[in-house]
DNA sequence: GCGGACTGACTGAACGCTCACTCATTTTGC
DNA sequence: GCAAAATGAGTGAGCGTTCAGTCAGTCCGC
């Protein structure tokens, strides 16, 4: 597995270091979902964070590193949720049904850093964006393993079903970035209620099953 | 509907304007895709599309509305695809099945564009973006009559089905921003198909029926 | 057919401004 | 008193945009 790129700090104290870095951010998390990454400034950033221009320079190298940041959190956050939900379940189809659900509602619930996130990711250096790709596609391989698992438990997914774990990590991302369309057409619940809806129809999970 | 943007030039002859403004738009979807909007430069754009800088202003008032110029041509070269494949079918499920494998294929077939797209909309001003983003409704909108002429033909859709438009012409773009990790996991006819598979099945379109 | 006037597209150097990043100095806290 | 941390004015590179000037082609009077 790829690991987690680690970012040289001026300051030493790692515990300082460590809390610093979650204020920057969320902070940078709130400003660049106000202006982007691009027009958002280095200032901008310092500013939110309750930090000088050169104090955030002890605990980030370059704006790259705070988009990082930025995106550890965000993809680590929706990642929890979903651990969260499926916790205490123990059948199989009822987990992957559980972690759909889950993963469609923080979609929406998270929207803006959503879009944040595919907006920018492209933004990043290369070591950054291998490094969150990476984040990915452990995400995704997680979700492979919950639906290897409902099959072995009766779930009928037609055909070697190698896109499955991409089309249910995929599909939900609409709610965030279709959201100046839907926003208007229906409420949030029916909207996720369907597509988890649309998604077990095409996994093979019956409604009446589990 | 909200009708296109219109720019003004400084050029008085409207038909070399329409030519400029096509290579324009073609050369800086080039120099876009391999650098960026905001990491090219006026200066690449113009080099790219043999003008010089100057020149360049004599046909478009602002970056901005390069951007807006390469947007509207990606978004109807897609919407073209599609028309295309379905303009000789007649039975209604036959054609959103059409439909649905030519912007499927297209998504695969442009996923360059499409993830320019996908990253750079946010960078329009507003007025561009709204516009574009009108140019897309009216697509989904397309995909909705589809639908509802199949539904009338026999599709056995569940539900209201009010999501279904924006699925089918959302899923498919998984085949472009999904493309670091499909590339290596199986070929793109195969993708294809599995993914216009997973659509049909969640819309109730049987692979017997038509 | 010819010289001069005009038109309008083209050119690229220069302007003005923004912004990421640095560093000499000051403040903090132990 | 000193090391660690914070400060914020300063620096210099980069960029979108402008505009004074060039030049090829066209029109017109004769």
């Amino acid at each position: 597995m790829t690991q987690a790129r680690t970012i040289a700090a001026q300051v030493k104290d790692a515990d300082l270091v460590a809390d610093r870095r979650a204020h920057i951010a969320s902070a940078a998390a709130r400003v660049f979902r106000a202006k982007g990454f691009h027009n958002a400034t280095i200032r901008d950033v310092a500013i939110a964070a309750g930090l000088s221009q050169g104090s955030l320079y002890n605990y980030v190298r370059s704006k790259d590193d705070i988009l990082y940041l930025v995106h550890q959190d965000l993809t680590a956050g929706y990642a929890a949720d979903v651990e969260q939900a499926i916790a205490g379940i123990a059948e199989p189809r009822a987990r992957l049904r559980a972690a759909l659900a889950a993963f469609t509602h923080a979609m929406a619930e998270r929207h803006a850093d959503i879009t944040l996130i595919y907006q920018e990711t492209h933004a990043l250096g290369d070591e950054s964006r291998r490094a969150v790709l990476a984040q990915t596609d452990h995400f995704i391989q997680r979700f492979e393993q919950l639906i290897a698992d409902a099959r072995a438990a009766g779930m009928a997914l037609p055909g070697a079903g190698r896109l499955a774990a991409d089309i249910v990590t995929f599909l939900p991302v609409m709610l965030a970035l279709r959201r100046w369309r839907l926003r208007d057409a229906l409420p949030r619940d029916a909207a996720e209620a369907e597509l988890v809806g649309f998604l077990l129809r095409g996994l093979g999970i019956e409604d009446t099953d589990v």
